[in-house]
RNA sequence: GCCGGGGUGGCGAAAUUGGUGAGACGCGCCUGACUUAAAAUCAGGUGUCCCCCCGUGGGGCGUGCGGGUUCGAAUCCCGCCCCCGGCACCA
């Protein structure tokens, strides 16, 4: 015993004669007449944990197929990605899974909850770079490490399925699906502007880039033409948009993938170049405005351009113009005043066969529509700021209801359905929805039009021009073209090289006698595609793998993929809202197009955990403001910091951490300790009397905090309550009991200091394999309840009164009431207003 | 600007379909017990203002601001202010 505790006088006087110090004579734990043993968090944690491995506790094996599948559930969180150690942001996200998950087992699921690690990409090179050592020798310890904390903080991890996405095991076959997508033409070459850090001197992804600048180092991005690999998910655009209507998902992330996928309707509209004999087509969402359109803009970057100046004196200040616009960054492009040049050229306005000037001008998107706009100033507020700079004509078309002209200077254009035509032929007077509509067809009798719908989505960019990644399996071969890396050959293995600096092409490129390979067709020395795989790609189906993660002769068998998808809860950072969980989605739409599995939709339901933020901004190693939970760990035990990350707060709002509270746990605990073994030395008794009461409303209120509100700081609370209550008088009737349901309610929260005094209490069994705690119906009921008595609204009396009065005699004893006679003043009763089992109220007038 | 989410004590927060006494639970703080002392632990107190026969008394006000609906509003409606997040030349 290393703390010595004083209990007498007696004590005292040997203590002394002992020559103890003081600090050693503690008086913490004291129980009148017995000595009580301390918590020691490090001791129970540690027992437990070697036994939770020992056993593989929370590992789940194969089901049986023949079972039915109702009683499964899949837990999966969003796995880590191993650029550093977990920090308590990490802890709050696992924590929540693991509450989840200990309650879904304990309720009788056949439970998958497994982890990996997102291992590839460009921390770990960056960071390879950095300490100048192979970014696999850092993933791996990184992995190490992470392993430890998990299993430190008690995780009920199924750790036989641990995966990690740069093994080979494992990229072996994210290149199988690639050469799978290929066949099937989702996965295609094609020429485009990617965004590149000229700092780096590197291909940047588009979550790479904030505010047009690079994440890392802030350099302005740059516009760079490539040639490059895309997946097709743009085809995927109206059903990923549509199905959103079965997620069960944070309504913010639902809107950001909305916003992401920017479906637009309107139409597409010809425009006849004078003289040219060229059709250019232009997307409007305002086909009821053409009568207004008095110019034609082209994007710079339009194909057309040269053509339409070859030869004319307007030549070489078009494409002067059109150099210095490519020569801006995207960053500078959108913040320089708008402006443009006219081509000389004109085209025909097909509403009304007006002649008006084509101009080129840098407010016009490539990337966006047709690249080309007909330009109605009077309703647009671009196209008006532009016709004001270089004078050109606005004709209004549409005004508000009952006006004749818009309401204002400048561009109108409310949408509030009322607007109706002016100045536009036979569509004069027709409200504007209308005139949409029959303006689209007018133009499409003539060929002029057709009904049009744009996205904002574009294709995924996959190619990356980077190291660390799965290599693309396909071979540039000089007769044969792209030649995909037969089966049998898989995996490409990623070579070991010495320099991974960026150097605006693939590392991988001066790996000479790994690129140089025959031709799997023509057997003619070939070329290995030296690009690598974006991350996204490994992480759009690494949850399926888990389901079979040790198969070496396919990714993943249908059988098991059946039973365990599609994901029954995904938990994760609201940073992935549309990147990775829109790829996910893509993925399972074209892997069911495959016969792959049998689902469109991975993740029906979705529980974004908020963020932990540390001095204003959100934790994370980029910013270098984590705070690690082992030190917290180390001195207070896991459980403490468990119960404090879900108590700090709603698990889906962001909390600053401070750790001011994490005592107010550790206080918590050791008062469970203190009543648990207090009480172990009781007899069990009938569950009765108030603390049995107690206890099943405890039993209500954490099974639905916790199976359905996902409000794990409440439930928390509610076991607090209940100890509260039994540590008043821990010798009352069914004070065992109630520990035991305080106990089993904490588990999923707390597990090693549950199991240990469940074990202590005498528990042959296990608690963690448990059922679930049970309400009994009838100890929610009370005999009695608390009336309250309001007069006019404000509250007058509370009187004890038995639960099984009528609502005549509630309204009876209120009246009598001499507080309530009071406050009526004599007045007449004009009405009563009774709550069952809560309050009177009675309207004086 | 558009979209989404918020605004409650000294602090983190709770109040689940409008049902009451707002502020559970925890932190902090105050008082007391224990101690030579401190820490720890335990017990009690802690929105704010006022009144008195100072008590297990009575009352007013109070959930960003201003209105409204209702017997009753933190909760619903209208108008505003502020904060956070996302998107933003999207035709």
């Amino acid at each position: 015993m290393d703390v010595v505790l004083v209990q007498s006088e007696f004590d005292a006087l040997v203590l002394d004669l002992l020559e103890v110090p003081w600090p050693l004579r503690t008086r913490g734990f004291f129980v009148p007449g017995d000595v009580m043993e301390r918590y020691e968090p490090q001791a129970i944690e540690e027992k437990w944990q070697r036994i939770w491995a020992d056993e593989r506790a929370f590992s789940t094996p194969d089901p049986d197929p023949n079972d039915p599948p109702d009683g499964k559930y899949y837990m999966l969180e969003m796995l880590p990605y191993p650029s550093g150690t977990l920090h308590v942001g990490h802890v709050r996200n696992y924590t929540q899974g693991d509450v989840v998950t200990h309650f879904q087992r304990r309720s009788g699921r056949y439970v998958l909850r497994p982890m990996g690690y997102d291992s590839f990409g460009l921390n770990a090179e960056n960071a390879a770079i950095r300490e100048r050592r192979p970014p696999k020798l850092i993933v791996e310890e990184n992995i190490e490490a992470i392993r430890a904390q998990m299993q430190r903080m008690g995780w009920a991890i199924d750790w036989d399925r641990e995966i990690a996405s740069h093994t080979p095991e494992m990229y072996r076959w994210t290149q199988w699906l690639f050469l799978k997508f290929f066949e099937a033409g989702q996965a295609f070459r094609k020429e485009a502007h990617v965004k590149w850090c000229a700092n780096d001197q590197t291909v940047l992804a588009n979550e790479q880039v904030i505010d047009g600048r690079c994440e890392r180092c802030g350099a302005v991005v740059e516009s760079k033409n490539l040639e490059q690999w895309f997946f097709r998910y743009t085809a995927y655009a109206d059903e990923l948009l549509d199905n959103m209507a079965l997620l069960d998902w944070p309504e913010r992330v639902l809107a950001m993938q909305r916003h992401w996928i920017g479906r637009s309707e309107g139409a597409e509209l010809l425009f006849r170049i004078e003289d040219l004999d060229i059709d250019i087509p232009v997307f409007t969402t305002r086909p009821d405005t053409i009568f207004g359109a008095t110019f034609f803009v082209l994007a710079p970057e339009h194909p057309l351009v040269p053509k339409l100046v070859e030869g004319t004196p307007h030549e070489t200040e078009v494409l002067d113009y059109v150099r210095r616009t490519a020569a801006h960054t995207f960053v500078e492009r959108e913040e320089k005043e708008k402006d443009g040049v006219f081509t000389g050229r004109f085209a025909t306005n097909p509403a009304n066969e007006a002649r008006i000037p084509i101009w080129v001008a840098d407010y016009v998107l490539m990337e966006y529509g047709s690249g080309a706009i007909m330009a109605v100033p009077a309703h647009d507020e671009r196209d008006y700021e532009f016709a004001r700079r270089y004078d050109l004509p606005v004709t209004t078309v549409v005004v508000p209801a009952g006006a004749d002209e818009p309401p204002e200077q400048g561009a109108f254009s409310e949408h509030t359905d009322n607007e109706r035509l002016v100045d536009s032929a036979q569509f004069s007077g027709m409200p504007s929805p209308e005139a949409k509509k029959a303006i689209v067809e007018w133009l499409g009798q003539r060929g002029r039009g057709r009904p049009a719908v744009s996205y904002r989505l574009r294709d995924w960019l996959i190619s990356r021009q980077r190291y660390w990644g799965t290599p693309i399996p396909v071979v540039h071969c000089p007769s044969c073209g792209i030649v995909p890396v037969p089966e049998n050959d898989l995996p490409v293995l990623l070579p070991e090289i010495d320099d991974y600096t960026p150097k605006g092409k693939s590392p991988l490129e001066a790996a000479e006698d790994w690129i140089r390979v025959p031709c799997p067709r023509c057997g003619e020395e070939a070329r290995r595609e030296a690009d690598t795989m974006d991350t996204f790609v490994d992480s759009s189906w690494y949850f399926l793998r888990y389901c079979d993660p040790r198969n070496d002769s396919a990714p993943f068998d249908r059988a098991l993929i059946d039973y365990w998808l599609p994901v029954d809860q995904y938990i994760g950072g609201i940073e992935h809202a549309v990147m990775h969980l829109l790829y996910a989605r893509y993925f399972a739409k074209v892997l069911n197009e495959l016969g792959l599995v049998g689902f469109r939709e991975p993740f029906p339901r979705l529980f974004n955990h908020g963020w932990v933020h540390m001095g204003g901004t959100k934790m994370s190693k980029t910013k270098g403001n984590v705070v690690s939970p082992d030190d917290y760990v180390r001195e207070l035990g896991a459980d403490a910091v468990r119960l404090y990350i879900l108590f700090i707060g709603p698990a889906d709002a962001e909390v600053d951490w401070q750790d001011d509270g994490l005592e107010g746990m550790t206080r918590f605990l050791r008062r469970l300790w203190r009543v648990a073994l207090e009480v172990g030395e009781l007899p069990d008794t009938p569950a009765e009397g108030p603390l049995a009461h107690k206890a099943h409303e405890t039993i209500a209120k954490v099974t639905d905090d916790t199976g359905r509100r996902f409000a794990f700081n409440t439930a928390v609370a509610a076991v607090m309550e209940l100890v509260n209550d039994i540590s008043r008088d821990p010798r009352a009737t069914s004070a065992r009991f109630a520990v035991e349901t305080a106990l089993s309610l904490i588990q999923p929260s707390a597990p090693h200091i549950a199991e240990e005094l469940w074990q202590r209490l005498g528990h042959a069994d296990r608690l963690w394999e448990a059922p679930w705690p049970q309400v009994d119906p009838a100890m929610l009921v009370r005999e009695t309840f608390e009336l309250v008595v309001q007069v006019n609204g404000r509250v007058r009396d509370r009187l004890q009164v038995p639960t099984s009065l009528s609502e005549e005699e509630l309204v009876e004893l209120a009246k009598e009431s001499p507080k309530v006679q009071a406050h009526l003043d004599g007045g007449k009763i004009r009405q009563t207003i009774v709550v069952p089992r809560k309050l009177v109220n009675l309207v004086v007038g």
